[in-house]
DNA sequence: CGGTATCAAGGTAGCGCTATCCTAATGACT
DNA sequence: AGTCATTAGGATAGCGCTACCTTGATACCG
């Protein structure tokens, strides 16, 4: 056996000039075969794909980025994936992405600013043709590293009217209203807000929360619990005991998101606090288990699959250079009342 | 202003020759030196990293992994996200990983074997530098890509000792028999098993369980309610509920996954009927909402963020080809005794 | 019927890196 | 002093694909 030339860094896989030989053409006209585009011949690009077919072929990704120094990557960011929302948001999100041909990049910034910026600054190395990210709070670098990339961008779960500014989502505001005023109507008046995590979203809730309050006048700021703290089951039944031993005269909690709230009823039903009898208890996203504690938990749900649904089809047509009529989507939200309240 | 030549088909951005230019020196040291090459003179790597520095450099990953056939991925594919399980063992994959340089790519497979392999396919044409894959269940087509891949793979979750296998997991099947062994050892006689998604892990846990109590001659196939339907709370509650009816008898139930075993709490809290007096419960994860619920679940902790660790570290000796002492980790699990039994 | 518009297909030349070879300089040793 | 091994750094040549331009053939026009 002769020693091979040392010279080649063949990788042993088909490339497309293999694929165009087998066919009989020109790898340029292999490529556009494959890549679908329309001046090949019918039977030219029949023929084309017959023979990757045959021969295994799989294009070379990091060679096609970088001849066209783009990829047919979407670059999704969210703040956490402990949170059942964004696991939600994500999956339908690729349902749509991935049979267009896309493949998903997720980023995790942990509610962290700058691990946000780092993440963005390593994955428009990858070009993506699309970015996702979760709200609008990033900081000044990151802003500007999304804006001179020329990227289509979707930006999730808040709304803005901007030129230029696509997002799909929800007023926050507008549902820590709705939670207010539920229990206004349930006759509670003395209202408390209990969030954690207070990344900006929660906050508009509580904003709108608050101003719901204000003009019923019966907004106490003293009511309002607020921690950075990660939100977990634990912390939701914390937090209302130390709410009610220091505001015993309480009548009616919005907890901020549906784990505070679970963890809230369990330890009431533990102590024997009644709800909705003592205190009526709001939570936030319809989770899982919302509907399974006891007593069921009303609360306000996010339409997460359709949010990220229609996300990635705003994200697809603005990819596609279609003029978009709706650059901000709001999905809305929906109070589901239940025994809890 | 002259129209430019259109020949060029440069980026904007900052290229590796660039920063040479920049430093003084060939793009060749560049490279070797932003590499961590160690044959470069430690100034003339200074001179370099400064220059990618004041030049903003970040390096083109497509042509990295064209020039290299390799990439700094590592792929992990689990079968589902909705499942907390995965996401924790995911975290902790995310964070030995990402400091050590490399990107994650998340493949979700649903649970299923065809869409494991195209994930398979499609992400093995990126070269990545390892592949962490749950369990050994999988298509033969499959098996074989990431056989002829050559690339370095740990498989989680499970346990199997083979040449050249490296796996981080646990026995599934002994953590099914703890279950058991816990139950009789509670004076419990007439055991239910109860599982959803029937995945290969829920099957050996139950194969474990099942052994347990034919040792002790109190096994009743009778008592086995699989359904391949997804885990849910809600199926948890509607299994409880079914199980009873048909068996008054059953004094004691493992549950394969603790949100059926949450879902059956709760419909038993709601129904009054009294656990662990008319029956007990094991569920299995120990989940978050474990603890909380009334009563507290007794449930067997998987050690998820040290799976996801082990088998990052692990991944990452393999691909350094370190030779390894322990292919097959056995992180083990633990029974946590509450209320529930 | 000459000239131009149109279009499919191909030739050429990179994209931005790194593997491989090569050279010159340094030191070790006879 | 001369030979050899050992380095540091550079020159060269791709990796596999696609953007751009060109060519040749066909359609279209007055």
């Amino acid at each position: 056996m002769k020693t091979t030339e040392r010279k080649t860094r063949a990788t042993g896989r088909a490339t497309l000039s293999d694929v165009a030989r087998e066919a009989q053409v020109s790898p340029i006209t292999a490529s556009r075969a494959l890549r679908g585009v329309d001046t090949v011949d019918a039977e030219l690009a029949e023929r084309v794909r017959t023979a990757a077919a045959v021969l295994g072929y799989v294009p070379n990704p990091a060679a096609r980025a970088l001849a066209s120094a783009r990829s047919d990557t979407v670059v999704v960011l969210v703040p956490s994936l402990t949170n059942a929302v964004f696991v939600d948001v994500l999956e339908a999100i690729y349902r749509i992405l991935q049979p267009a041909g896309y493949e998903v990049l997720i980023g995790n910034s942990h509610y962290d600013r700058e691990e946000e910026e780092r993440l963005i600054r390593n994955y428009l190395a990858h070009r993506p043709s699309g970015l996702i990210v979760t709200g609008f709070d990033r900081t000044e670098a990151a802003r500007r590293l999304i804006e001179t990339s020329r990227i289509p961008t979707v930006h999730l779960m808040e709304l803005a009217q901007a030129p230029g500014v696509y997002c799909v989502g929800l007023s926050q505001a507008e549902a820590g209203a709705t939670a207010a005023r539920h229990l206004l109507g349930r006759g509670r008046r003395r209202l408390a807000f209990v969030a954690a995590q207070l990344d900006p979203r929660t906050l508009q809730r509580g904003e709108g929360f608050r101003r719901a309050l204000i003009e019923e006048a019966c907004y106490d700021p003293a009511l309002e619990l607020l921690t950075p703290a990660p939100s977990s089951m634990a912390l939701g039944g914390e937090l209302l005991v130390s709410l009610l031993e220091r505001h015993p005269d309480v009548d009616g909690i919005f907890f901020n998101n549906d784990d505070l709230a679970q963890g809230a009823l369990l330890e009431a039903l533990r102590r024997g606090i009644p709800v909705p009898g003592r205190v009526a208890v709001v939570g936030f996203n319809d989770l899982e288990g919302a509907a399974h504690m006891v007593p069921r938990l009303t609360t306000i749900r996010t339409p997460r699959e359709e949010m990220g649904r229609r996300a990635a089809e705003l994200l697809l047509a603005v990819m596609r250079g279609e003029t978009v009529k709706v650059p901000a989507v709001d999905v809305g939200f929906e109070l589901v009342t239940r025994e809890s309240t």
